[in-house]
DNA sequence: CGATTTCATGGAAGGGCTTCCAAAAATACG
DNA sequence: CGTATTTTTGGAAGCCCTTCCATGAAATCG
């Protein structure tokens, strides 16, 4: 009497009258069934609410129809709008996602040895984080599919911003509008995206014979995100303040970062006006005035869904490096003037 | 030659020169191993680098160790916070989050079909949408542990929020204000939601003898999110803005909202004041300095995780049906003062 | 019309694990 | 030391599919 477990292949082929590898050809759209006999499964199929199961499936076929996203503790807005499109995509080709939020991008590596890995995904979009060498090579061992977004490696498909360009490109800007003297607060020192912004800040400077201020280089101190949160912008943006003496604008490694940067200028003396520019687009960079570089976030989520199904389909692809040069987004609060200052 | 493929129970049985009980029994630690034989099993394992597949493990012991999280389409603030704390209860468990986003989510009953439900879930947990009675009855006979949040249903784990009674408070802050001419602007009108904060709007204005003007309460035009968004808020209030005759204060159903609404009174004619309210606190509210409704996002993710699981283990406990108050946020968009228009 | 070829079908063999039962080994008991 | 218990162990059966091979039926061909 299993009466009311769900029922499995062999119910429907008995209750159809045909061989259980009919019914599973009939559901995986083999050619081979002929009209009758299909359309007579599928009615005995919706009459007993079958569905087949999916670890079966899994186990026999040997995949899973799941890509497990990767993604630094998933809070920052600068992920919700990748995810989104991520899912989009993979959703329509009849992929699950699974989310690991990881909350210390630090021990990414531990994380990532948990038994989720292995069987229970087809492959895996790996963001924002550096991926230990010894992890990615258990992944080439396994053969595991991998796009890496916002992040890169040689040896993996990539689709990153280009972080130098972008931060060169967002300090010219407040050199073009005047300003001379030039701080940046900059996320946890070691981050990638951080020392590569930092990279583009100095470029800019140097190549327009500007001096560098090491004073008015704030990296913000070991913490959670990486340092990319507004708490961070803000303290980093009250010790700028509390020099004796300031820049006239600042560039800001993050969006987020920026906002708290500006609520430390808005609590200090109001007189004291400060350029600063953020880095990111995200959806309150407009409600601030804020000016920054903005990222092609959608779409990358997007591109790195869709390289994913397809390295999937046909793995020895070689890998791909796509680089976005984020764009520059003027708003007011590059707007301040530079002190005449100049002499 | 299956050399490099990767090792299955029985290698490692083979290598461990063990049967292959023992070693599952090893993996699932099973008392009744020796201890000699379970360090010899797990030393041998550990070389090989083996890790029990998932797929089969979950198909032998009907189970997946996954649970499916169900939400409107995850842009929404909201919802990232409640995700994060979900994530960390459910990743504490050792269950992976398999995430679906509901675009629409009028059409939840049709995407609740796809197969990835079945067999795939150890559990659900949805939010914030009205599941059909049809799909409901079907979870119920696959008995598949489920539990609401932000959402009712008096047969289900419920973990949500008192719309009625914060959409009072709210509003009855404003009257306390001395604000007689208070209108709404609500999300899509047939949202539960949207209902029920205009029903605590209603109250508190009844209670008070004060006349509800049909003309200021605005729903959203059916659309994207069920009209939890900044342009509804925006035309909305623009439409509100354009009457002859105009409220002193409105209160909106939803900080994201609100915001739009304020971005819209800005553009308006700068004299013209209005005091504004939302709902949900996320995070942007502060920055906006909106006087809003919290709602317990984490607390209810939390809980609602850990119900969850708990069911998972006792099925057939009875339903708990758990609610919140959320909590008055004073800030500065309700401190416009009533017109003195009281005669 | 008999001989090929093509099409449709049934079902065994696997995929990698858990679990149960029976058997072996270790331990306790008198 | 023999017997009754208890502890460990091995491995068959089962979880539900897909896939491949073999077979029978239908279609095609000369």
């Amino acid at each position: 009497m299993k009466s009311d477990l769900p029922p499995t292949i062999y119910d429907i082929a008995r209750a159809a009258k045909v061989g259980i590898g009919t019914v599973s050809r009939v559901f995986n759209n083999h050619p081979s069934v002929s009209n009758d006999t299909r359309s007579r499964v599928l009615k005995v199929a919706s009459r007993y609410n079958y569905q087949p199961h999916p670890m079966a499936r899994g186990l026999a076929r040997r995949r899973t129809n799941a890509i497990l996203v990767y993604l630094p503790y998933f809070t920052s807005f600068f992920f919700v709008e990748i995810l989104q499109s991520v899912q989009s995509v993979l959703g329509d080709a009849g992929f699950d996602l699974i989310l690991h939020g990881v909350k210390h991008p630090g021990n990414a590596a531990e994380s990532m040895q948990k038994p989720t890995t292995r069987g229970r995904v087809d492959g895996i979009l790996f963001f924002s984080m550096k991926m230990p060498e010894e992890v990615l090579k258990e992944y080439e061992r396994l053969s595991i599919p991998l796009v890496f977004v916002d992040t890169h490696h040689p040896a993996v498909d990539s689709y990153f911003v280009e972080n130098v360009r972008g931060s060169r490109i967002v300090t010219e800007h407040l050199i073009e509008k005047g300003h001379v003297d030039i701080g940046m607060l900059n996320a946890v020192r070691d981050s990638s995206p951080a020392r590569e912004r930092l990279k583009g800040f100095r470029d800019a400077l140097k190549e327009h014979d500007l001096p560098v201020n090491p004073e008015w280089i704030i990296h913000a101190p070991p913490g959670p995100l990486d340092g990319f949160t507004k708490e961070s912008g803000y303290h980093a943006m009250k010790q700028l303040l509390a020099l004796p003496k300031r820049p006239t604008a600042v560039v800001v490694s993050s969006d987020i970062q920026a906002i708290g940067a500006l609520e430390a200028v808005r609590e200090g003396n109001p007189k004291q006006k400060i350029a600063i520019t953020g880095f990111d687009d995200i959806d309150l960079a407009r409600y601030f005035e804020l000016t920054t570089m903005r990222q092609p976030m959608s779409e990358m989520g997007a591109l790195a869904a869709n390289r994913l199904l397809e390295r999937m389909q046909h793995p020895g692809l070689p890998p791909i490096q796509r680089s976005f040069v984020p764009e520059l987004i003027v708003r007011k609060t590059s707007a301040v003037k530079a002190v005449e200052h100049v002499s």
